[in-house]
DNA sequence: GCAAATCAGTTAAACGTTTAACTGGATATC
DNA sequence: GATATCCAGTTAAACGTTTAACTGATTTGC
């Protein structure tokens, strides 16, 4: 099998003590004793065992990575892709993380994650919105959180957001310097902040441009923010009657939704109404024709959010950090 | 903090062996007793610690999950689909997914992934192909391996393999039953066995139709399969002055890359030149026109991945079962 | 020349579990 | 009534590390 501290002890004719403090560059050791050591754990190819360590350490060296099931299946890769930005973090400070889903009527706190239970991880960074109950229900265990592209009403956590609403000025922007003066905003889940932002967004840019708002032109009643919500929102709008030349989706996948609706009715995008939207799913799939977005640096959201984790573990302090992980519009053909 | 064992066993008045024996429902302990120490479990909220049972029982509960770098990254979420399907599996029987890339020249044994020296995971599945070298390095560790959509020329191990032969055919199949008789392949890195095997899947759907194999309408010798070598590769084959009327591209990627070449030619697709692929990208990304294709269950693949792996491991024997993915064919518009 | 300080290690406890082996009392067996 | 069996737990070792406290030898300070 594969050696042990006794292993090498025994072979360098020291003590298990001398050779952990070989391995741990205690100066106490003579350099004479410490080579001795060193190429006995070279011959027998020992590393000390993680169970170990963490067991006396009382550090798992783990993370724990939590969202909704919802979130985890849905099939733009957004939350896929904040997890691998939290493993490439991870990975270069010798982290391991664990995921874990939970569903979205989460309610019991005996249903927690197992990690934490069984207390599997050093902390937990959480992605998108989650149900309220989960975090009073993780409080007491004490275990430090991060959050990333969600931020619970109450509380006071570290969080990596995105900046929504300069997001929605970016986008409505750049619709009105396409000369449109009509624009129609359509979104779901406004009680979620991101959506929220983005709305705000809208609102302020066309308050800086002169425009007035005009709730006729909004649409926000959908509780969820998918393609489907996306059509549905669209053909409520009844942009067409409206004179609406251009529309704002809250994200991506309601873009998609309309898009899916234009086509239909035979209305040409851009030609007939332009459309933005937000996330920029863009780089992962291809749409007809290439959506206009606001893209999100889903990666570096993951590693930024690690990246304050360790952070606060090393330092043994509970951050109250926010970062605002800045947005681009990115110009396509829609 | 939380609490442990002893704090249960004081507070119920037994031995720690008693509430363990409890935990592990022991015949050996009365009602009596056994509903007390439940009573201050519950009351504690007390769950046994990971670390320290993996100490002593050594099993971590931990399956790591191995792939290149570059299969990670890829745009197409295949590799990540497979995770989730591992994950998937994982979660029912409590297991935790620790994932760990490497490099595609991976060469030193002590660069191994981390969870593998500090012996963190009970077993280890590898997705796609990897280097030989880490397999026999892994060896010495005489921990359990599962390949899935690879598999090593040498050695003995399960594996969970995408049923290329048969895709292959099926794909060949359809263009026939769709009246084309000069049919291209365009394929790279041929020396994968998955890319091998759709290719003579190809070859003997020809033969089997009465169709002869004509060299010239193949190139295989792109030594990837992404998107720039389908375009190369298509661009080489010169469908056009040879007449062929319809390409079987041995992953999405590379039909992919024919579509761009296409489009900037004005070949029109299906029109003037059919187009299937492998791998139904499809279902996660949207092609103009929609790209036919063999769909390959990348989540179930995951997922039977783990069933072999924890098989293994509670029957403490090394299997050496290989499990062959059926494939379907997708019909779209290409 | 003797106490104090330094050096180079070792001893042993601790982390939180599991479980084989033991114990001491009650019951069954003949 | 002595012995064997059963019952309901307890004791203690083990898993593989880390590290505070200790030790015994050597060096330093005055």
């Amino acid at each position: 099998m594969h050696s042990t501290i006794k292993d090498v002890a025994s072979k360098a004719n020291v003590s298990t003590a001398t050779v952990s403090l070989v391995l741990h560059n205690h100066k106490r050791i003579s350099q004479v004793t410490r080579s001795r050591v060193l190429k006995a754990v070279a011959d027998l190819n020992y590393r000390p065992s993680r169970m170990a360590r963490s067991l006396v350490l009382r550090e798992t060296k783990n993370i724990g990575f939590l969202l909704t099931h919802d979130h985890f299946l849905r099939t733009e890769p957004f939350y896929t892709h904040i997890f691998i930005g939290t493993e490439f973090e991870a990975r270069d400070h010798e982290y391991y993380v664990l995921l874990n889903t939970i569903s979205g009527d989460f309610d019991k706190c005996n249903s927690l994650p197992r990690f934490i239970l069984e207390r599997n991880v050093d902390g937990v960074i959480i992605a998108g919105k989650v149900p309220d109950e989960i975090i009073s229900c993780m409080v007491s265990y004490k275990i430090p959180i991060v959050f990333t592209d969600y931020f619970p009403d109450s509380g006071t956590y570290p969080a990596v957001l995105i900046d929504n609403m300069d997001g929605g000025i970016k986008a409505t922007d750049h619709l009105i310097s396409n000369n449109h003066k009509r624009i129609g905003f359509i979104g779901g889940d406004i009680k979620h902040p991101s959506i929220r932002d983005r709305f705000q967004g809208y609102k302020m840019a066309l308050e800086q441009a002169g425009l007035n708002f005009n709730p006729d032109f909004v649409v926000i009643r959908e509780t969820s923010t998918t393609r489907q919500s996306g059509y549905h929102a669209v053909s409520e709008l009844a942009a067409e009657s409206k004179n609406i030349t251009a529309i704002f989706a809250a994200n991506d996948a309601m873009a998609l939704g309309a898009m899916q609706y234009f086509k239909e009715k035979h209305i040409r995008v851009p030609d007939d109404i332009s459309l933005i939207g937000f996330d920029d799913i863009n780089g992962d799939m291809y749409t007809d024709p290439p959506l206009t977005s606001i893209s999100v640096p889903k990666i570096d959201l993951g590693a930024e959010a690690m990246r304050i984790m360790i952070d606060m573990l090393k330092k043994k302090v509970k951050s109250q950090k926010k970062v605002l992980v800045p947005v681009k519009l990115i110009k396509r053909q829609s």
